[in-house]
DNA sequence: TTGTAAGCGTTATCAC
DNA sequence: GTGATAACGCTTACAA
């Protein structure tokens, strides 16, 4: 036996509600909400006042179930706190939204098991494309989007193997080019700073792409002016105080995260270090303040914004026939030069 | 008849097939996976095998339908960029995580028909709460509410006549403590720089602050010295250039948002206006920028955090049963005087 | 163009 | 402690 029992009262107003005030089937209530065109306009018209009268909310949870489609995409990220991210998630929310598709989103916390758990989670609630920051991933993950059979995009860095499909830039490629920029402009013991490395696709890239030119250059490498630091303004600022007193003949910095090199910044100032005259200053992540800083500060500009359109259409054409093999798309980058460099 | 026919093959695996593995029925793998303690020790562990076995992944769309409770929680913000949510979404993520719910996110491009249509579309969803950043909604966004039977919690601002419950803080308050702060510091003419007013009630009523703490003060405000600007630090910059045209006694600016304070300061520091010496500054919403400025920059630090800790908890005690009245949490603000006033 | 019947994968209920 | 059965609210497939 059922239940609707003791007039539990489940509140909601079904199709069969519309469908008696309109006079009509279910099926004609459901095909002239979804297929208005296959429905004669008197019993349209009908429809669509008896749902306006009783204030019927179709149920997309029974349609889902009983259609095997879904409307919601799942993205996961590394920090819902990082504002970088908010442009991905703009691009991504307005392409869903003006295809009448959802978003939902969780974070893993830089952690490769717990990427793997909203995952898991995430395909429990059988979304229908999946957004992954990500490109290192646990095995169990690699089994569950091979079993998943849903599309899914890597967005944190154009990564050679993707998993299915990558929308992104190739984060080796943009911090060679920066190292190369100082270097262009005269630079020759040239510091790096980046962000945390362990599982970390995206910061180990841009180790590697800074150290690929430094290679092609003809320079050696050198650890003292190789930092790894947390993120924040207060990280930045000491990354600088650091790798002054580490090298004396350090000429140029190159922050791997925008906050830091804007801590950096301020650090000079503080200090009177000339900018570039005693040590120039690169950022990677083009934000808003980078431009406004005195000096404005050079940077790699990412297109977010776009990733993130493109990462939701990939999906969407995915799922609509549309381009059907797995693309990789590279969105590229720019260095754009400022007064810092 | 129903489908299944030509093998078009729905691919995950169902209940029932683990059921069959096991050597059980539906109902005990069901049992074994939510209420292991409801089922034998043996039984226990031939589900879990069977289920790893052949990888089962719990489709909570059905479950969703047929226990009709789902696990999503809706939450509706102006805008995904501004990184001052970022703080709040974050802290909903973590408690939504810790308790197994998840979260779907819309943004309504600060516009009430937009805040609308996402509700309608998270209620069909059959979201179990819904959290939203607005106190200001439609007619109908409020007839939604009412006849869906949802907890919803306003996190903007504390209204004093939350749909529902309100987790939040007072831009009244807050924005007149500030004023009454510069005016504390021997500040007498008080610019006051404000976001978009148009139908955004956290910015009309910090407004409503600063008008209030003048008239305490008994100082009569002046129009030529309040602006309304669009953000970005571009504007900010703008604001301060234009205020100080217009009133050469200038010798306070209240800045109501904190992008907008960046930029003016950067611009006093290209025009050589002295902070707090010329003019002094207080910003709206404590970012990590405003305390690395020359000089460090006096601002209303919001919990932003723990408003999304407390708004998700809000919910999660609501629909279990905890405490069932509505509730109005103050979770208030914090005046932070650096050395530009 | 409209309606009928079956079934989506799970859980609530009751019987054993 | 375990299982059979009937929903949950919708859509697919097919018949009229």
């Amino acid at each position: 036996m059922g239940r609707r029992k003791y007039g539990d009262g489940r509140a909601s107003v079904r199709i069969q509600d519309v469908a008696h005030h309109a006079g009509v089937s279910p099926m004609t209530v459901s095909r002239a909400l979804r297929n208005p065109e296959k429905v004669s306009e008197g019993l349209r018209r009908r429809v669509t006042e008896a749902v306006d009268r009783i204030g019927y909310l179709p149920n997309r949870i029974a349609a889902s179930l009983s259609s095997d489609r879904s409307t919601v995409v799942g993205l996961i990220l590394p920090s819902l706190r990082n504002s970088l991210f908010a442009n991905t998630v703009q691009g991504i929310s307005d392409v869903l939204h003006t295809a009448g598709h959802h978003l939902m989103i969780a974070d893993s916390g830089y952690a490769l098991a717990e990427e793997e758990a909203a995952i898991q989670a995430f395909l429990q609630q059988r979304v229908c494309g999946l957004l992954l920051h990500n490109t290192k991933h646990t095995d169990r993950t690699r089994r569950l989007i091979a079993q998943a059979m849903v599309p899914v995009v890597e967005i944190g860095d154009l990564t050679q193997h993707p998993l299915d499909m990558a929308v992104s830039y190739s984060n080796h490629q943009a911090a060679k080019a920066m190292t190369l920029h100082l270097a262009g402009r005269g630079r020759r013991r040239i510091g790096f700073v980046t962000l945390p490395l362990e599982d970390n696709d995206r910061s180990l890239e841009r180790r590697r792409g800074y150290l690929a030119a430094l290679a092609e250059l003809g320079i050696e490498a050198d650890p003292r002016i190789m930092l790894e630091m947390p993120g924040g303004t207060g990280a930045g600022a000491q990354a600088m105080r650091r790798l002054m007193q580490a090298e004396a003949r350090l000429d140029a910095v190159f922050f791997a995260g925008d906050v830091l090199a804007i801590g950096a910044m301020l650090e000079c100032q503080r200090q009177g270090w000339t900018v570039p005259g005693r040590v120039a200053i690169a950022s990677f992540d083009d934000v808003d303040m980078l431009q406004f800083m005195n000096p404005a500060v050079t940077s790699v500009r990412i297109p977010r914004y776009d990733i993130g359109r493109c990462c939701a259409e990939a999906v969407l054409d995915r799922l609509h026939g549309r381009a059907c093999e797995p693309i990789r798309l590279d969105l590229k980058f720019e260095i754009i030069q400022r007064n810092s460099t």
